[in-house]
DNA sequence: TTCTTACGTAAGCAATCGCTTACACTGGAG
DNA sequence: CTCCAGTGTAAGCGATTGCTTACGTAAGAA
């Protein structure tokens, strides 16, 4: 969870998250669309994010197909919702959490 | 924004910032809260939310009491929220958008 | 087979991170 | 004033990051 938080703290990643998320592409579609940097640059990010388990790799023929895994990604943005409310919720939970010190 | 997504992929930020959400609270209560590191490294950790302008800080006679920037945490995940549903709407909304633009 | 495309990966490097220890400063207490 | 609690900060250090170049490898094409 914690991987997967930092691999979308960085703007290159989750640019190619977003190019990844409703359909499938080639690693060398996706960095083609980084002018900057070079392609291992991209396969290291890739390689990172596949390692956050939020993205797919699909193998055809010489090709390898990425595609978001977006039920990780819901599972990343649940956890941060629950972040978000617990701290709005903690007032009202202060006694009872302290006594159910489960974690 | 870059700045604070990369502030909150680290836990003992994460914590930080949920200890001083609802209330304000003195430097070294914080690091109090850390068994595990110096006071120096927390300090340094607020140093870090602090320039993410997740913070806000108020002097009292010796002490620094500082309490989370809710304001900017919402920005955060307002941003994140707009990221998650720009990539799951883009099936959906691809045809729509590019016919009737309204929105 | 030999070439070419598509890709991962090792090696190396400068920059940054997270931590520690040590020090500097500020404000209240005596 | 002196002393102490509260706190930021500089210096140093090992680990990690993000990048590059160079190489390795697998799968068609010729």
């Amino acid at each position: 969870m914690d991987t997967a938080l930092k691999a979308i703290a960085d703007p290159r990643r989750r640019e190619i998250l977003r190019l990844v998320w409703s359909s499938e592409m080639p690693a060398t579609d996706i960095a083609m669309h980084f002018h900057d940097v070079t392609r291992s640059a991209i396969s290291q990010h890739l390689g990172v994010l596949r390692q956050a388990n939020l993205i797919c790799e699909r193998r055809a023929g010489n090709r390898r197909l990425y595609r978001a895994n977006v039920e990780e990604m819901v599972r990343l943005r649940t956890f941060l919702d629950q972040y978000w409310s617990g701290g709005l919720d903690r007032l009202k939970t202060a006694a009872e959490a302290a006594q159910q010190k489960k974690e």
